[in-house]
DNA sequence: TTGAAATCGTTCGGTCCCTGACGATAGGAT
DNA sequence: ATCCTATCGTCAGGGACCGAACGATTTCAA
């Protein structure tokens, strides 16, 4: 199952030159790891497809939690797509100029703000949204399905403990 | 080897969302994944280590660069760091102002910059990794050895396939 | 019922982050 | 010697990102 891949040029040289300090070596290459994917997918992604939109990968992601679940109150979707309240803000701004996105208030608390995806913004998270998949395939394509769900399986045993 | 771990209320609803849809839900389970542990782990990192050194988590990539590799130039740094050249430009100036690197002219070549960690650079880098190094163990805890191999692993052949 | 405390979304200040454009320097060709 | 081109680091502009502070609103207790 765990066929060779080698370690890039600055993983094997970081590795060298930590030698000998205590260093937890397999938690260190699982992390850092992780970073360094995220990194390269997210560039490759905001590159190569939603750059053609307009949306940076945060604009999507909030576009597609509302598509995925409707209307959502600013608190709830900052927290479901990963940023800050204050970061919501912005990037709702942002979609309301894209024409995306709207802000509503909320019936019954003025305190409140519902956000929602406009029928062009919906529409474009239709067409986006199977090519974005389309790439993750393509990305994963030298893992087999077992691979791919150990995988997802792990990160969310990390998930579940950092988040704890 | 594969025991249970319950996919978070997030996860379990969006594939009930986008069944039916023609999706590749492996690929779109791990990819996401790794955004929700990258996203989640540079958090916890910045608030409960980084925070403590006025370090940014980008800052703290840089640092450890210099300190792992020595001088380098601006080109090189920008790529090892994973972001690029302007925004090492922002992110070396906040360094320079924390004390922690200098900035000095290439001998030879009158284009070219070198950046150095200076001596306080160094030892906050010695006294951060190793706290760093032992979140990375905290957060990678249930996960067995051969465990954080394999996920390492998978990593590296996404990255192979990403920045082929 | 009225004042204190909690909660909401926004603003503010600072940093990160990108692309594209720029001036400066270097190197190779004629 | 002088172009032409490549490469270097920086700046400008726009958006993402956070924590802290803030006004507005709601809720709860006395």
């Amino acid at each position: 199952m765990s066929r060779e891949v080698a370690l890039t040029r600055e993983e094997r040289e970081a590795r060298a030159r930590v030698e000998g300090l205590g260093i937890d070596i397999d938690a260190f290459a699982a992390v850092s790891n992780v970073f360094r994917v995220a990194n390269a997918v997210r560039n490759y992604m905001e590159r190569n497809l939603l750059a053609e939109y307009r949306l940076s990968f945060s604009g999507f992601t909030v576009l597609w939690v509302l598509w995925v679940w409707g209307p959502k109150e600013s608190n709830v979707l900052a927290e479901e797509s990963g940023i800050s309240k204050s970061t919501l803000t912005g990037v709702v701004k942002t979609l309301e100029g894209l024409g995306f996105a709207i802000r509503r208030p909320h019936a019954a608390d003025g305190r409140r703000v519902l956000v929602e995806a406009t029928e062009t913004g919906m529409a474009t998270v239709r067409e986006i949204f199977p090519r974005f998949n389309a790439l993750e395939g393509e990305i994963t394509r030298d893992l087999s399905t077992a691979e791919k769900e150990e995988l997802a399986r792990a990160l969310r045993v990390m998930l579940h403990t950092v988040e704890a």
